[in-house]
DNA sequence: TTGCTCCTCACGTCACGTGAGGTGGC
DNA sequence: TTGCTCCTCACGTCACGTGAGGTGGC
């Protein structure tokens, strides 16, 4: 059993990178216990372990060296308990921290995910053609006409206040107004933001006009129930749906399907995804209604 | 509704600092919309906040500024999904690894906060003397001869191999053995170490030489169970255990009481929290065994 | 004129990382 | 002599933060 160690053997030992070691020397938060007097070689002890590693865990906590220092210069008991419960808290906020960016991150990439497979069966994304394998594998049923049906999770998602439209605004005035709204409330802008209209009708009619916007929420108001919903892409700017719309209600009336409730369009491509806005990629989806339940529900008309 | 926003309108909508925007703008990572060919004042949109926030994302879960600033010059559905499934698995990552930084800070708090509360019972620490009441809150019961008796929580710990003690070897030489063998086998050494004892005649004989040295483990091997146990504490430098085990064993001795099973000592105030080696504070525990089971039991000789 | 916001440019900061140039024992 | 480790000192890096010095509209 060793007493000395030099500053290599202490480095492989701890895990910390030499030069690391020398830097907390020279600024005298963390020494070696002896200096060869004729060579000026630093020797650690197997005893300063606990020391080392105690100092790296408060400076991975964002800790600065110069308070660890002092704090090391004149340590007490009590001292040692104030910063304790101090990084206590704050490892606590750290947690609801990552939880939200990872829940950000997650639902950013199944969006992104789902629209490059989705979007792959009727247009090629990257070069790449998803085989019909590869869709169903992830849940998506692609159709030629770009309309597919799913079953989907349970997803939870916050409705925001009804936007408010006056003369001719585009679809980006009401999502500027949202915003502008939100950051003044301090809501959590990183959830990717979708259009709500409250039935088909008003989205053929107004495709450009969510009646709300929503967003993905862990916590949100509301849930989006597990079912059978229509699903139709449109690729294009910011509330551009094309003939997304019609689309959807021509095949809903070629296959007899009856649908209801609200119309949710999200876009898996965005300004985030692509520098091409006509690339962009938005999703509109709608429950199809069990036949029998006909409560509040669109039909496409005979003929039209 | 404006259109374009000054950059201290736009920091204070965002939340980010007017420099942080200068600096993204100056490095090409995140541009105002417009600037004003006069004066050369920065406009920003509304339609940038999701933008902005999301590189100030990626920018906090540590992503090279450079990195994100390539990814949005070329950005592609594809490479976006990648640089996400890398920072979702990051993530879990970041987040075992906070989880285990809590619990070695939370370990050593309630270490200094029990030590601070229990030798406060004896000696003042700080200039603070804790009362009775104080101790009793926190479940401990002092003694004017530093002796308590306390209901514990079970605490998992994990045991580590059988000491080897050659001649006259100190307490130091076994402990810097282990942190030596732990360090080859990657066992984290942030949680603090204490010293096991398989009975009370064993403390007795060699009190500066634990049969093993134990980690407080939230994923231990072993568990210490809830009960009544005899608590002493002692200053001084590591392994020195001064008049305590035999204040240990007159008090059990005194009081009637049946100590049984292995001896724990942890320390409570070491390098970590004061310069002074001579207000180091060891605790030792030992179970105190119920009347009636006398199995394997320390019980002082008469007399003795 | 004063007060306010905006600009650019340069330098500071924090916690290292990276050579450059030199030493010392096998 | 070569290879290896150690040293010091200085400069680089990353993501800003902080003035200094100047502009422009009310």
């Amino acid at each position: 059993m060793k007493t000395y160690y030099t500053i290599q053997e202490f480095s492989k030992i701890t895990g910390e990178d030499v030069s690391r070691l020398r830097f907390y020397d020279k600024i005298g938060v963390f020494s070696p216990v002896k200096r060869d007097p004729e060579n000026n070689y630093r020797y650690y002890s197997l005893a300063q372990i606990p020391t080392l590693n105690f100092i790296v865990l408060l400076s991975d906590l964002n800790v600065p060296l110069k308070q660890i220092s002092n704090l090391r210069k004149e340590r007490t008991p009590l001292q040692l308990l104030n910063l304790l419960e101090k990084q206590e808290r704050h490892l606590d906020m750290e947690m609801r921290l990552l939880r939200e960016r990872y829940s950000v991150i997650h639902a950013r990439r199944e969006l992104i995910n789902y629209g490059t497979i989705a979007a792959g069966g009727f247009t090629a994304v990257d070069g790449k053609r998803v085989t019909d394998e590869d869709a169903a594998g992830r849940g998506v049923k692609v159709d030629e006409s770009a309309v597919a049906v799913l079953y989907r999770e349970n997803k939870e998602f916050h409705l925001w206040p009804r936007n408010e439209y006056g003369d001719r605004e585009t679809f980006l005035q009401p999502l500027a107004s949202f915003l502008s709204h939100a950051s003044e409330r301090h809501i959590n802008l990183n959830l990717p933001i979708g259009g709500y209209w409250s039935g088909m009708d008003s989205f053929i009619s107004e495709p450009s006009h969510p009646e709300h916007f929503f967003t993905i929420d862990p916590l949100g108001s509301g849930t989006r129930k597990e079912g059978e919903y229509l699903i139709a892409f449109n690729r294009g700017y910011y509330g551009n749906m094309g003939d997304m719309p019609e689309r959807m209600a021509a095949y809903a009336k070629e296959n007899a399907l009856t649908l209801s409730g609200p119309v949710w369009v999200m876009y898996m491509f965005d300004e985030i995804c692509t520098h091409d806005p006509s690339r962009y990629l938005a999703q509109a989806c709608v429950a199809v209604s069990k036949p029998g339940r006909r409560r509040g529900v669109y039909a496409p008309a005979p003929g039209g």
